[in-house]
RNA sequence: GGUGGGGUGGCCGAGUGGCUAAUGGCAGCAGACUGUAAAUCUGCCGGGUUAACGCCCUACGAAGGUUCGAAUCCUUCCCCCACCA
C-alpha cells in the first residue's frame, strides 16, 4: 500500500477529527514516523484506546512507522486534558507496574519487524533523568504562561482549579514530541481529540528547538448513537486484560452493538475493507435480526486482541447461555469450554440449600451466592418480577426452592440466570 | 490570613425539627415488545429478617451535643468553591 493512502483511508473510516494544514503532503512524500501516547493510568487498556492503536496500525500497514510511546513519566502527573477535576497520583511502582502491562497490550497491536518496524518507547527514559534546571531552561522558556492559559485543557478547569503540576503537563508532552523527533524523527503524533492541544505545544516546540516541520492529527471521540458512554457495561469498563475482562465478556460487548452503531465501529474497530463493510452496512438494512455486521464485528475484535482460541470459546459460551442449547445435553467438550470460559463461582452446599424440603436448593441463596444478586432484597425483586433463570428454565416467584435433583449438571453445577443476558456457572461444593 | 457560600444515596439535585430510606432527573436492574439491537411502555432501585403486613439496622462530610424525636438546631473539626489580602 502507498504511503499517500493512509489519510484518505483514515478519513473514510472516520477516524479523522482535526489536523495541520502539512499532514497530507508529508504523508505524501514518503514514510513518515508517528506516535501516540498512551499514559499508564490503569493496569490495562479498555477498548477506548484500541481505535488509537489501530490508527497506529493503519499507518504501518501503508508504510509508515508507528511509535506507541508509554507514559511512564507522564503518568506520574496526569494529563488534565478532558478532565474536569484534579487527578489522584498514582505511586510510582503503580505506575511502573501499569507501565509494564500495558506495553505488553500494545505490542499485539503492531509489527515490530521489517522497515517500518514498530517501536515502543516510555517516557520515563529521558523524563525521569531531565534536571529540572535544563527542563526549565530548555524546554519552558519556548512557552508563555499566555500561551498556555488558552489551551482548553487548563481554561476549563480555571473555575474548578489546576494544580501547577497538571498545568505543567502539556510542556512534558511537548518535551516527549521532541525527543521522539530526536531520536526516532518521529514527526507526527497522534491522539484523541482532547489532546490537540499537547500536540500543537509539542509541534512549536520542535519548530522552535529543532526548527523542524512536525504535524499532528486527532482521532474522533468515539460515541454511541444512544448517547452512552461508549466502553462502558453494567460491570464497568471493557479492558483488554482477560483476567479483569473476560473474552466472553468482551465478545459479548461487541456482539450487542446497535445496528445504529455497528457500521461506524467496523470502520473503526477493523481493518477490513470498504467493500466488505458496505456489504455488511447493506446486510444490517435487509436482515437486521441475521445480525451479521455484529457477529463480524465482534469475532475481528475479539481474535485480534484475545487470539483465534479465546474467540472460538466465548462464541461456544455464548451459543449456549443465548441459543436454545440444553444444559443437560451438553457434551463433555462443549462444558469443558463452559467451566473455564462462563462467569464462574464456587459455593457450599449448605449455604444455598433450602431447609424444607429436604434436598432443595434455595433459589435466593443461589442467586446471592453465585454474586448474580447483590443482596437477599434483590434476588427477592428478582424472583418477584420472573427475572430468574436455573439451567435456563425460568422459575417461578413462588418457587423458592426447588429441587436438587432437578436441577443439578454432571453432579455438581447449577446455570444460574438473571434476564436474558446474564449467567454464571455455579459450582455446589456438597 | 479575612469574608461569604457549600459538602445529601453511583451522578446531578430537592429537602431546613416528626408525614424522610429521604421529591425529582440521569444511570442501573427486571418484565412486555423484539433480533442477545434501538425506541417505547410497566415495575423495581440501602441492608438484614419475614410467606406477607411488619420489625430492626445503616445512611444526608467527621465527631460530639440539644430534643420525646435531627439530613434539618448548637459546638468543634475536616474538605471544596468564590471574592479579598
Amino acid at each position: 500500500m502507498k504511503t499517500t493512502d493512509v489519510l484518505e483511508e483514515l478519513r473514510w473510516r472516520g477516524l479523522v477529527y482535526q489536523h495541520t494544514d502539512g499532514v497530507a503532503s508529508a504523508l505524501a512524500a514518503g514514510p513518515v514516523s508517528a506516535y501516540i501516547g498512551f499514559d499508564p493510568t490503569a493496569s490495562s487498556l479498555h477498548v477506548g484506546h484500541l481505535v488509537q492503536s489501530m490508527v497506529l496500525a493503519h499507518l504501518q500497514r501503508h508504510g509508515h512507522r508507528p511509535v506507541a510511546l508509554v507514559g511512564g513519566g507522564t503518568g506520574m502527573i496526569g494529563d488534565p486534558s478532558g478532565k474536569s477535576a484534579e487527578r489522584q497520583l498514582l505511586t510510582a511502582e503503580q505506575v511502573a507496574g501499569n507501565a509494564a502491562a500495558v506495553r505488553g497490550q500494545l505490542e499485539r497491536f503492531l509489527d515490530f519487524s521489517g522497515p517500518a518496524g514498530a517501536r515502543m518507547r516510555d517516557n520515563a527514559t529521558w523524563l525521569s533523568h531531565t534536571p529540572l534546571i535544563d527542563f526549565l531552561r530548555d524546554v519552558g522558556k519556548h512557552f508563555t504562561v499566555n500561551y498556555m492559559l488558552q489551551k482548553d485543557s487548563v481554561r476549563s478547569r480555571m473555575d474548578a482549579g489546576i494544580s501547577f503540576t497538571e498545568f505543567s503537563y502539556m510542556l512534558l508532552q511537548a518535551y516527549d514530541f521532541l525527543e521522539l523527533h530526536r531520536r526516532d524523527g518521529v514527526t507526527l503524533q497522534l491522539g484523541g481529540s482532547d489532546q490537540w492541544g499537547n500536540i500543537t505545544a509539542g509541534i512549536e516546540l520542535i519548530r522552535r528547538v529543532a526548527g523542524a516541520e512536525a504535524h499532528g492529527l486527532t482521532v474522533p471521540l468515539i460515541t454511541t448513537s444512544s448517547g452512552t458512554k461508549f466502553g462502558k457495561t453494567e460491570a464497568g469498563a471493557v479492558w483488554l486484560d482477560p483476567e479483569r475482562t473476560s473474552p466472553y465478556a468482551f465478545y459479548q460487548f461487541w456482539l450487542s452493538t446497535e445496528d445504529a452503531d455497528v457500521g461506524r465501529y467496523l470502520r473503526y474497530f477493523t481493518l477490513l475493507s470498504r467493500e466488505e463493510i458496505e456489504s455488511l452496512e447493506a446486510a444490517t438494512v435487509s436482515a437486521p435480526e441475521r445480525r451479521a455486521a455484529q457477529q463480524t464485528l465482534a469475532r475481528d475484535v475479539t481474535q485480534r486482541v484475545h487470539g483465534e482460541s479465546a474467540l472460538r470459546a466465548a462464541e461456544q459460551v455464548s451459543a449456549f447461555f443465548f441459543g436454545r442449547a440444553d444444559p443437560t445435553e451438553l457434551s463433555d467438550e462443549a462444558f469443558a469450554v463452559l467451566r473455564s470460559e462462563a462467569p464462574f463461582v464456587e459455593a457450599d452446599f449448605g449455604s444455598v440449600s433450602a431447609e424444607t424440603p429436604d434436598r432443595s436448593f434455595d433459589v435466593l441463596r443461589l442467586l446471592t451466592e453465585s454474586r448474580v444478586a447483590a443482596s437477599m432484597g434483590d434476588a427477592k425483586r428478582l424472583l418477584a418480577q420472573g427475572g430468574v433463570s436455573i439451567n435456563k428454565r425460568r422459575i417461578q416467584p413462588a418457587d423458592r426452592s426447588v429441587p436438587v435433583a432437578d436441577f443439578l449438571l454432571r453432579g455438581a453445577y447449577v446455570v444460574v440466570g438473571k434476564g436474558k443476558k446474564d449467567y454464571t456457572l455455579l459450582q455446589i461444593r456438597f
